[in-house]
DNA sequence: ACAACTTTTGCAACAAAGTTGCATTCTTGA
DNA sequence: TCAAGAATGCAACTTTGTTGCAAAAGTTGT
């Protein structure tokens, strides 16, 4: 395995392909989720907005990338942590933070979601939290 | 005052027109959040979508309604609890409910959103919980 | 290293969502 | 009732997201 990206692609059983590759070492690389629009004027190549919209759905898909809601109907993406590689289901249980200063919106891995109770009657599935405000660089 | 929508409307400053007390009516017939489409296609006169564009902004700034994030890049609205108009600052403290089976997004008053502790440096402005599962009428 | 097979990509053509400027119409308060 | 200001509708445009299909690239076994 020559490195980081291509190692993420062959795990999840994908083949490796440059775009793949591309918006892979981009993840790596940024500190902090991307949205669609950050990706394609972000790659070293020049990739097709159709092929990044289908590779951003692979990668959720095979639990390579996680998206985090946002209120501006913006979606952004981040790299999840390896469990949910391994097993296709979405493992992410830290909250997010978007920096209304820099608008970076970032995976605050060391805080992870409380528990909430919920009604009687409703099943969760699935948590997000996310958080705004200013960021530490920003202060 | 003739009825809630006019009051709202009258206690937030804004003038009373057609478009403003359709929309707001929509708002309080309605058990769950709206999207833009929604209110599109579900208001009694037929509006032009810029017209609801601008006035969702307008309720959003004002504190009559406040949007609900989702990871499906549509953004939803629901009326806000009084302290938000007063204060013309979002104090909406509740969970949001998107179920899986129905799609309707719900805000789940009783269920508050509980304390996290950020990492030294950030400054917490608002926070937002959004639940996915199945809901109570769909088990 | 090559061929056969499968997958991915780019392109074109759309559809849907959101924005802006401007003239017309509606609200409001004097 | 009327003038001033605010909201609306329309047109034109940009951005975002989707689909089908042919060409190109990746994979696998020899
Ligand atoms: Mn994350
Ligand atoms: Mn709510
Ligand atoms: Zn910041
Ligand atoms: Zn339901």
């Amino acid at each position: 395995m020559i490195n980081k990206s291509t190692e993420i692609l062959k795990n999840s059983g994908l083949s490796v392909t440059a775009g793949r590759k591309s918006i892979l070492d981009l993840f790596i690389a940024s500190g902090n989720a991307l949205a669609h629009q950050d990706i394609e004027s972000g790659c070293s190549e020049q990739f097709d907005r159709v092929t990044i919209y289908r590779t951003l759905q692979t990668f959720l898909d095979k639990g390579i990338i996680h998206s985090i809601p946002a209120t501006d109907s913006i979606i952004r993406y981040a790299l999840c942590n390896e469990t949910c590689t391994t097993t296709g289901h979405h493992h992410d249980n830290h909250i997010h933070f978007r920096c209304e200063q820099c608008s970076k919106t970032l995976c605050l891995d060391e805080v992870s979601i409380p528990i909430v109770k919920l009604p009687d009657g409703y099943m969760m599935h699935e948590i997000n939290m996310v958080v705004t405000g200013i960021c530490k660089s920003c202060r």
